[in-house]
DNA sequence: TGGTCTCTCCGCCTTTTGGCTGATGCTGCT
DNA sequence: AGCAGCATCAGCCAAAAGGCGGAGAGACCA
């Protein structure tokens, strides 16, 4: 039995000790540091080399936890990187993906998925919460409803509050094709007006 | 030196068993029972008779935190209970503290605020972390910015994405009574759009 | 090469929203 | 009795948003 060094990466206090403690109960793994944010994060791998990190996405202040993935990828640590948040936001699973995450639980999960998931994480394998997973699938199976980055990059400074026009001037493009992907992105979300677009993106973005 | 005695309340394992880590530091705190929703927290407040519950808002499936609080205050128990969540919205503080909270902390508080807290919570005082209370302050010196009962209502259907017409038909009052109340609630929030209305308010209530 | 996506832009027309002013009835407080 | 706050409604007008159809440029892939 190989030891398997864990970094916990959480900007709550109680979270870090409630996974340490969790995962204190198995003798094969060894929480070597917690770091509170992605920059103490970035400063702590360095030092500890652990064999997976486990990072929330939602960090208080500084560094967030998607930026911290990208960052350690950069520089090519070899550390499997376990995403364990609050939310199932769509925007943050493909994010979390796309950054290099190995896998995305959710912070309701039972021990024994977390164990699994961390001890598969290591192994190159990728596990994910079954809600998780079924987001995932839903949006394989409806490539129709996912959004382009441009729409996605329209809907997000949309729930900013912003008008057609200051969507144009922030983007740099005319009002007229900030209309046609507002077009675009209401067909996908199944919804008719502006407001409805905004209030089913930020509940579904998990929020925060 | 009493003891004293503690439900935790709070859906996510690993809050709960950090808590009860941080908890376990001190030697006048006894975590007595760990509930995952309202319903278990009720049975078991039944069964310990805990001096004080510290109980989670968001609350995965059924009962919430708040409706928790109320039914507990109904049954006339002499707990204190203590607030202990992730977001501090404005409509969760101020439903708490209706419902019967004695006290309002957040996640990332220190673990000295949180021991003082629940010490304090026995002896009738009532405590929250600081951003908090400035929030809560804030709403007691600009009572200008505070929405009536009817506004409140509007913006509530708002976020659901209604139109002006729909939220006449479904309030009863006439389009041109939605829009004044609209008026009011636009410049109670500083903002100029319906669109702006509705981000704020989303993110203002903590959602989900 | 041809097809498909994505992003970009146009015009025209209708509907919706928002700003402004003003007004009524009710309640509660002084 | 008088005043303030709340909820209700109206009309008018300008601005914003949305629906419809069409279209060109570049990327990518079979």
């Amino acid at each position: 039995m190989t030891t398997i060094t864990v970094l916990l990466v959480d900007d709550h206090l109680v979270v870090r000790s409630g996974l340490k403690a969790l995962l204190g109960t198995q003798p094969d793994f060894d929480v070597v540091a917690e770091a509170a944010s992605g920059e103490e994060a970035l400063g702590l791998v360095e030092h500890h080399s652990p064999a997976v990190v486990v990072m929330d996405l939602a960090m208080g202040a500084g560094m967030d936890g998607i930026e911290a993935i990208r960052q350690l990828r950069q520089r090519n640590s070899r550390q499997a990187i376990l995403v364990f948040t609050t939310y199932d936001s769509d925007a943050d699973i493909v994010r979390a993906v796309d950054a290099g995450a190995m896998g995305y639980l959710l912070k309701d999960a039972a021990p024994d998925e977390i164990f699994a998931a961390i001890r598969g994480a290591v192994q190159g394998k990728s596990v994910m919460s079954a809600p998780v997973a079924s987001r995932l699938f839903q949006q394989l199976r409806n490539p129709d409803e996912v959004l382009t980055p441009r729409e996605a990059e329209l809907l997000s400074l949309l729930t900013e509050g912003l008008s057609n026009r200051e969507l144009g001037q922030r983007l740099f493009i005319s009002e007229a094709t900030v209309k046609t992907h507002l077009a675009h992105i209401y067909a996908k979300l199944g919804v008719e007006t502006r407001s409805a677009a905004i209030a089913t993106a930020i509940r579904r973005e998990g929020m925060r």
